[in-house]
DNA sequence: AGTCTTTGCACAATCGATGTTGCACATGAA
DNA sequence: TTCATGTGCAACATCGATTGTGCAAAGACT
C-alpha cells in the first residue's frame, strides 16, 4: 500500500479504479449486486482496495446507517470467573454475528453503571446486556428513552427481557447438600447450624437464593434464624469481616456455610486464612458460583455451576426474537459433585497416616 | 423530554433554543468560551439539552475529528485471573482519560489477533493494548500502516514499546523455592527433578523464564535434561495431557513442578483430580501467576503474583510519552508465600491426627 | 428506424458534529 | 460623525460512508 500519511478511503480507490465513490462503497459492502455493479468492476475494486489495504471507516458507516456494529455488555467485575465466563461466551456470540462486543465493568456502582449505559447509547451500541445490574429500573428507563434494546442476566429487570439462573432451586439443591454433611435438629445450639453468607438481599438473586435456602431448612424443621442469614454484600472484605464477626460470636466457625458468591468466598478465605488449624474439620462449605481452582481448596467446597454459556445463548436468542414483556427465563444450574469427594478421601488418607504411601502419579480414581 | 422516535441532535436543540447547530455545539462541548459565546445562551442550551436527553453521537464527533475515544486491549483470554485483572485495570485508567476501553480476547489465535486490531482500525481507536501477543510482528506491521499508537504488554513486540513482567529473575526465584524443598543431586533419577512444564518455547516470556528456571538449576549444579522442560503451549488441555504422559513415564509425579500459566495450571490439576490419594505429598509446585483460590488448593503451590496493575500503569505512561524504538520495560513480580506456610501446616496437623482438635474458628496465625 | 427495456454507473443528499469564516451590531476613540 | 476594535453568533464546508435518483449506452423488439 501507498505509504502515506492517511488511511485510503472509498474516494482514493474509486479514482484509482477510474470510478465513482458510490460505486466502490457498493462493491465493497456487498451490496454490488442489488445495484447492477459489473462483476469485471467489483474485481477490480476489491483488488485495488486490497493494495491499498483500505478499510471500511466504521465510524461514517455507522453514522450513515444509525446502527455501530457494536454491542454492548455490562457486569460488575471482570476478575471473577463468573462473569469473566460470560464475557467470553458474550464475545464469542457478538463474533459470530460480526459485532463488536464492548463489555465494561459497573464494579457495582449504580452511577457508574448508568454512566455506562448513556456511554454506549453515545456510541450507538445496537443493544446491550446488563449481568449483575445494580440498578436495573434506572437502566431500563434509558434505554427505553434512547430505544434500545436490552436484555437481562443474572439479575432480572423490568420493561426488557431477563435471563437468570434458576436461584431457588440452585439453593435449595446447595442447601440439601450441606445437610448431608450437617444433622439437622430444631434445638442445634447457634453454632451447630447453617450460615447463609454474602449478597444484598433486596437483589432478586440473592432474595431466592435465601428463600431456597429457608424453604429447605423450614422442610426439615429447622427454619432459618434471622442471624443466620448474613446479606452482607457481594465485597470479599464484608465477607471476610462479617465471618470474622460471626466466628467471634459463636466461638468458632458454624456447622454449615452457605456462601453466596465467588468474591464473598474470597473474603471467607481471606479470614480462613487467620484460623488455627484443624479449623474446618467440622464445618460444611457451600458456594453458589464455580471456580476451578476454588473447586480443589485444601477443605471440601460444594460448587454450584451455574451455565454462564447458555444464559449468554438465551440472551442472545431474545435479542432476536423480543417477547413483548419483561419475560423471565430461567436456566437449570448444575452441582460440581467431584471436589468434595476427592478432598474428603484426600483428608481421609492424611489422617490414616502414611504407613503405606500410594504411588505417586499414577491413573485411577480414589 | 419529548417521547419522540429519534434521538435529539444539535439541530433539534438549536431550534428549541433558537440559535444555531454550531453555537449549539460549542455550547455543550466546551469551546464556547474560545468561540465568543455568551453565558447566558450557554446556559440556555445547557439547560434545554438536559430537557431533551441529549447526548452527543459519538459517530458523527468521532467522523468529524478523526478519533473515537474508544482504546483497545486485546488479551488472550477473559477467564483467566491474570488477564481479568489487566482488564480491570485497563478499564480503570481509560475511564480516568475519559476513553472507552474496548476488550478482545484473540483466544491465542494469530488470526483472530489480526482480525481484532482491523476492526479496532475501523472502529478508529485512538490506541491499543496487545496483551499476550500471538503475533506481534504481525501486529505491529498492521498497526504502522494505520498510524495506530500500541504498546505491547506481558510479551513484548517490535516496532512499539513493551512493559513486560521480568520474567528471568521471576522464575529463578521460583525456581529457588522449589529447590529449597527438593534437595539438588546431578545423580538424580529422572523422577526426582523438577520439571517446567506449559508456554510455548519461542515466546519471549516462556523463552525468560525457562533461562532462569535452567540459571537456577544450572547454578546448583543440575542442569536440567531437555525432557525436563515441557513447553506445550497454553491450554489446559495439552497441560492435561502431558503431565499424565509423564507421571507415566516416571511411574508418578515427579518431585518438583514450575506450572508456566494459570491455564496450564488448570490442566494439571485437571489430571491431579485423576491420581490416587497421598500422590502429592512428595511433590513440591510452583506456578508462574498469581489466583487467589489456587493458592489455597489442598495441596502447597508457589505462586508467582505479576503485578498486573503496575504493568497496565507503565503501559499507559508509554503510550502518553512515546519513545522513539522498541524500548523495553521490565516490572518485577513478587513471591506469595503465605499459602505454602498454611497448607504445610495444615497438612502436618491432619497427619498429627485429631487427638487435640484446635478450637474451631478463633483467630490467631498459625 | 424508432421505441422500450435493461444494464451500468455517476451525482448528490444525507447522517450529526466540528471549526473556519464572515457578518451585523455595539462600543470607544478621534 | 467616522473609523477602529470587539463581541456574539450564523453559514457553510467537512469528515467518509450509504442510498435514492437520474441518465447515458447497449440491447430487444416492433
Amino acid at each position: 500500500m501507498t505509504t502515506q500519511g492517511r488511511k485510503a478511503t472509498i474516494f482514493d480507490i474509486a479514482k484509482l479504479a477510474d470510478s465513482s465513490p458510490s460505486t466502490v462503497s457498493a462493491a465493497l459492502s456487498g451490496a454490488w449486486k442489488k445495484r447492477r455493479i459489473s462483476q469485471s468492476k467489483v474485481d477490480l475494486i476489491r483488488r485495488i482496495a486490497e493494495e491499498q489495504g483500505y478499510s471500511t471507516n466504521m465510524q461514517a458507516r455507522g453514522l450513515r446507517q444509525a446502527r455501530s456494529g457494536l454491542v454492548g455488555m455490562i457486569i460488575p467485575v471482570h476478575d471473577n470467573r463468573y462473569f469473566s465466563s460470560m464475557s467470553q461466551s458474550f464475545e464469542a456470540f457478538a463474533r459470530d454475528r460480526g459485532l463488536v462486543p464492548v463489555i465494561a465493568s459497573s464494579m457495582r456502582d449504580g452511577e457508574e453503571e448508568r454512566r455506562i449505559v448513556q456511554t454506549l447509547i453515545s456510541y450507538a451500541v445496537d443493544y446491550i446486556f446488563i449481568a449483575g445490574a445494580t440498578d436495573p429500573v434506572a437502566i431500563s428507563e434509558l434505554c427505553r428513552a434512547a430505544n434500545l434494546r436490552h436484555v437481562f442476566v443474572d439479575l432480572p429487570g423490568p420493561g426488557a427481557p431477563s435471563v437468570i439462573s434458576d436461584n431457588y432451586h440452585g439453593a435449595a439443591m446447595l442447601t440439601r447438600t450441606l445437610l448431608s454433611r450437617v444433622r439437622p435438629d430444631p434445638e442445634a445450639s447457634a453454632r451447630d447450624r447453617i450460615y447463609f453468607i454474602g449478597g444484598v438481599a433486596t437483589d432478586y438473586a440473592t432474595a431466592r437464593r435465601i428463600e431456597g435456602f429457608r424453604h429447605v431448612l423450614t422442610e426439615v424443621g429447622c427454619p432459618p434464624l434471622p442471624e443466620q442469614i448474613i446479606a452482607c454484600g457481594y465485597p470479599p472484605r464484608r465477607a471476610m469481616k462479617e465471618i470474622a464477626a460471626l466466628c467471634d460470636r459463636l466461638g468458632g466457625l458454624p456447622a454449615g456455610l452457605f456462601v453466596n458468591s465467588l468474591t464473598s468466598f474470597e473474603g471467607v478465605l481471606g479470614h480462613f486464612v487467620h484460623l488455627p488449624l484443624g479449623s474446618f474439620d467440622d464445618t460444611v462449605l457451600g458456594c453458589y458460583d464455580y471456580d476451578p481452582f476454588a473447586a480443589y481448596l485444601h477443605f471440601p467446597v460444594h460448587m454450584v455451576r451455574q451455565d454462564s454459556h447458555r444464559l449468554i445463548e438465551e440472551a442472545y436468542r431474545l435479542i432476536d426474537a423480543p417477547p413483548a414483556g419483561a419475560l423471565i427465563k430461567e436456566v437449570a444450574p448444575r452441582p460440581d459433585p467431584a471436589p468434595y469427594d476427592l478432598c474428603r478421601s484426600l483428608r481421609r488418607t492424611w489422617l490414616r497416616g502414611r504407613s503405606q504411601p500410594a504411588p505417586r502419579g499414577l491413573s485411577g480414581r480414589p
